[in-house]
DNA sequence: TAGATTGTTAATCGATTAACAATC
DNA sequence: TAGATTGTTAATCGATTAACAATC
């Protein structure tokens, strides 16, 4: 259970001095999207058994994934919907706006930029960046106005972002990672499909469509001309309607 | 081992008759990017370590990701590079052109259509299609026109497309899903951040940005404001695992 | 042959789920 | 109180990795 041979960051997740799963923190935000939905609807109380409706994710995984961050129910009633919002939020630091460079100005990044759910979630793109003359100056998003690469270094030491978003071809992006580092980021969304070289402070989380795609690829073939299913994909897909 | 309490599908994977892993798809994926590289390089045999070395994936891992297919390499030599190539392409059905939906024609969609790396991997986007009037007969990417959603079913009876990307709003995204279902779609890639409610037979793979950018969230605070890193200056990499 | 590297089995590690005592 | 639902422990399930006999 406690420490092996990995890094170990021991700085208490939260309560208890477990380490966190990845898993775990990936559910967070979709119990975070479920939260919001029932605030907007006036829900007050949730039960996990009224999670698990939602987001298909079952029962005891969401308890257990709060557990890693202290107690937030009560028994025999249930979760406050706004409280259990707010400390998620918390936990996830985007209770406060949370600096974003996003490096590479191309279709994906406009795309990025004008995504409704980043502000939504308190992700704040604060300056978009790319080499190419032609990009350098134009506006995407709504008006943000694309800068120099090469002046990454004296952006951020303006607005200090810790976070960068990748959004370059895959021959540019390792060195693009080493000048973003060299100015401070310490995390990294990925878009590119390479394998990022980072020193061990750097964490990395990549972004690949070609490996969602060929899943869903694979699955098509295996599950054949009839339908015989094939077991879970990636969520609790069952249910239909109409 | 064999058969459990879940739905089986006993297709034969393809070799032995064994449940191929999520992750294991996932990493193939990876595979096959190093080897077109490596090819692009001359290199004409490689072994699994080399993999590993430019991968970041562990050699056993390799090795073992593999046997769920067959017997791929040759002891004491290792792996020819064209025919490991040919092989996984053809497990995860890219070794054909592979005809996609894409629905939903904004930014996120208009930079799918423009990713170079889709048709590399021989998944060819045949349709865009959006139900604002204001996209409606626009041109995205490098050409295609967008065409009414309202027009689906029919286009689709034309390219037989079992995959679909869906790069819609949020609310937009269930009823979206029902009407590609009811045309012929087995496989979805959805961006939207949504669960979608869908037959068994249909497969949905989700990617989600705001997950990703909450993870590193998490990380970033975890690992302190401080610099944790006593160590080396910026370079001397570590290798990012996942 | 000697050295290298595979394919596979077994050991480990980690994540999910079921079960239940605690408690509102 | 009786019923509901939590937080947590234990059981299960699955994925990763190490180890090694087979073999080129």
């Amino acid at each position: 259970m406690p420490g092996q041979a990995t890094t170990e960051v021991t700085l208490s997740p939260d309560s208890s001095g477990e380490k966190v799963p990845i898993p775990t923190l990936e559910r967070l935000t979709t119990y975070l999207r479920s939260l919001v939905e029932m605030r907007a609807t006036a829900i007050e109380t949730v039960s996990s058994a009224e999670i698990e409706r939602s987001t298909g994710i079952n029962a005891a995984q969401f308890r257990k994934d709060l557990s890693y961050f202290g107690e937030f129910g009560k028994p025999g009633v249930g979760y406050s919907v706004t409280e259990l919002e707010n400390r998620i939020s918390r936990i996830l630091k985007i209770h406060e706006l949370q600096p974003i460079l996003l490096i590479g100005a191309g279709n994906l990044g406009a795309a990025l930029v004008g995504y409704p759910g980043l502000e939504e979630h308190k992700f704040h793109i604060v300056a978009a960046f790319d080499n190419s003359p032609t990009k350098i100056g134009r506006r995407i998003g709504s008006g943000m106005e694309v800068l120099d690469f090469a002046r990454l270094g004296e952006i951020n030491a303006g607005v200090a972002a810790r976070m960068a978003i990748l959004a370059v071809p895959q021959n540019a992006a390792q060195s693009v990672a080493d000048v973003a580092i060299a100015h401070g980021v310490r995390a990294i969304l990925n878009f590119a499909p390479v394998l990022l070289r980072v020193p061990r402070h750097v964490i990395v989380r990549n972004v690949s469509f070609l490996q969602e795609l060929a899943v869903l690829s694979y699955h098509l073939s295996e599950s054949g001309g009839n339908g015989t299913s094939a077991s879970g994909a990636d969520k609790r897909n069952e249910e239909n309607r109409k």
